[in-house]
RNA sequence: GGAGGGGUAGCGAAGAGGCUAAACGCGGCAGACUGUAAAUCUGCUCCCCCUGGGUUCGGCGGUUCGAAACCGUCCCCCUCCA
């Protein structure tokens, strides 16, 4: 087995989960959050500076790899992990995301979706079956089922044939799998705000039985209260011994939130493109450090975080850096963000086996001026 | 001394009688960003008691119902000739 999940604690205070990943690439623990590596890249980061904020295991994409450099190329160099000198865990999505993200020049059609590529034009036709050979190609620890993610309130009778492709695409993605042993197949759920579909989709998905299980198609436009209601519902439902990952989540409210909900694994492109367009998350909340009022403010990012960047830069200097278009602005604060959820997630870890999560969760909310509704 | 060209908001640069408080770009100030078409996108950026009012397009003086635009004059800048 490539991949396997130990669970080995359950919060009593809260039944929040923490666990270790066991991969051949290494241990991941859990809860955990992946920095996303879109086109083989953290980008700014190399792969030492990768290890430092991540809990080694990133997540790359099939469609962008795919379309370029192409597998061709991938597989010149040995593998996406190889190509991009990564030797820790790799996840890859499958590219049902760009499904949903590039909608407007996309048909979706039962053997796959047809859509334009977004750079060359050029029209392609993706199926289930090809996104896992891709993936092969590319060969991450764990590769993600080809779904289709569609907007969040999308109509009942839509969602529901769109749930039942999914599911369709799930056991085809299956038996493309075939018994490789050497990665991992996750099958994700989908329904939108629907809990019977959701419910349903589980469900069958269950039956063929995965290694892991995600959640798609959330923190996609809904409310917090709809995110935060589906996700109780689900972690009611799902099975325990096989790792949940909510997939495109990466605010540190909804981290603390999620694993309260009992989700192990999140991605999220929300810190390190927050990082280039200038927004540090600090305790308490975040820090827009180019904006002006940190123009002559010498203390670091986040006077609570002990990372490189805030043990020696000022607001300051990093502000000057944005200001002037400085490529290291970019790359501090990537950097920073990818720490500060690293270090988030090790709290929560470390609330969760002292069985104290809710009490964590209220502080945070507290600390955050978030209302607490759960 | 002579001949041309030009002076427009923080900068660059359109506009050549009313549709102009003045395009556009840069700069500046904010906001957004959640399985990355994203070092991106959106808004604001003369002043004020701001769903209205007040002052502008080198200075001054004219023409006109009306001028950044037309005329006179002065100041300054650039190119060429002597």
């Amino acid at each position: 087995m490539s991949m396997e999940f130990e669970l080995q604690h359950i919060c009593t205070q809260s039944g929040a989960r923490c666990g270790v990943i066991h991969t051949k690439s290494g241990d991941v623990p859990t809860p955990v959050f992946m920095p996303v590596g879109t086109q083989a890249s953290v980008k700014t980061l190399s792969p030492d500076e990768i290890k430092q904020v991540s809990e080694n295991l990133i997540l790359a994409n099939t469609y962008h790899l795919w379309l370029q450099p192409g597998t061709d190329i991938i597989v010149l160099n040995g593998g996406v992990k190889p190509f991009m000198r990564w030797d820790k865990a790799l996840l890859t999505d499958s590219g049902g995301f760009q499904v949903f993200s590039l909608s407007h020049i996309r048909k979706i059609e039962e053997s796959g979706v047809t859509f334009r590529h977004h750079l060359s034009g050029a029209t392609l036709h993706l199926t289930p079956e090809d996104s896992i050979d891709i993936q092969h190609v590319l060969g991450a620890d764990i590769i993600m089922a080809f779904d289709e993610c569609p907007p969040f309130h999308s109509g009942y009778d839509y969602m529901k044939q769109s749930v039942e492709r999914t599911i369709r695409w799930a056991k085809r993605c299956q038996e493309a799998h075939g018994n490789s042993d050497s990665q991992s197949l996750f099958g994700i759920v989908q329904g939108g705000p629907f809990k019977d579909l959701r419910k349903m989709c589980l469900d069958e998905l269950v039956e063929m039985d995965f290694p892991g299980y995600a959640i798609g198609g959330l923190s996609v436009g809904e409310t917090k209260a709809e995110m935060d209601d589906m996700l109780a519902y689900l972690s009611g439902h799902m099975p325990q011994h096989k790792p949940r990952y909510l997939m495109g989540v990466g605010a540190p409210r909804d981290l603390v939130t999620g694993v309260l909900h009992g989700i192990d694994m999140f991605d999220c492109v929300l810190p390190s493109r927050n990082a280039r367009h200038g927004t540090a998350m600090v305790h308490g909340g975040k820090l827009v450090v180019k904006n002006k009022t940190y123009e002559a403010d010498l203390s670091p990012l986040d006077p609570h975080c002990d990372c490189f960047v805030c043990r020696q830069f000022t607001r300051s200097y990093i502000r000057h850096l944005f200001k002037s278009g400085e490529i290291l602005g970019l790359r501090l604060l990537t950097y920073h963000n990818l720490y500060f959820l690293k270090q988030l997630m090790k709290e929560v870890r470390q609330a969760i086996l002292s069985d104290r999560y809710s009490d964590f969760v209220q502080d945070f909310y507290a600390a955050n001026e978030i209302e607490a509704s759960l």
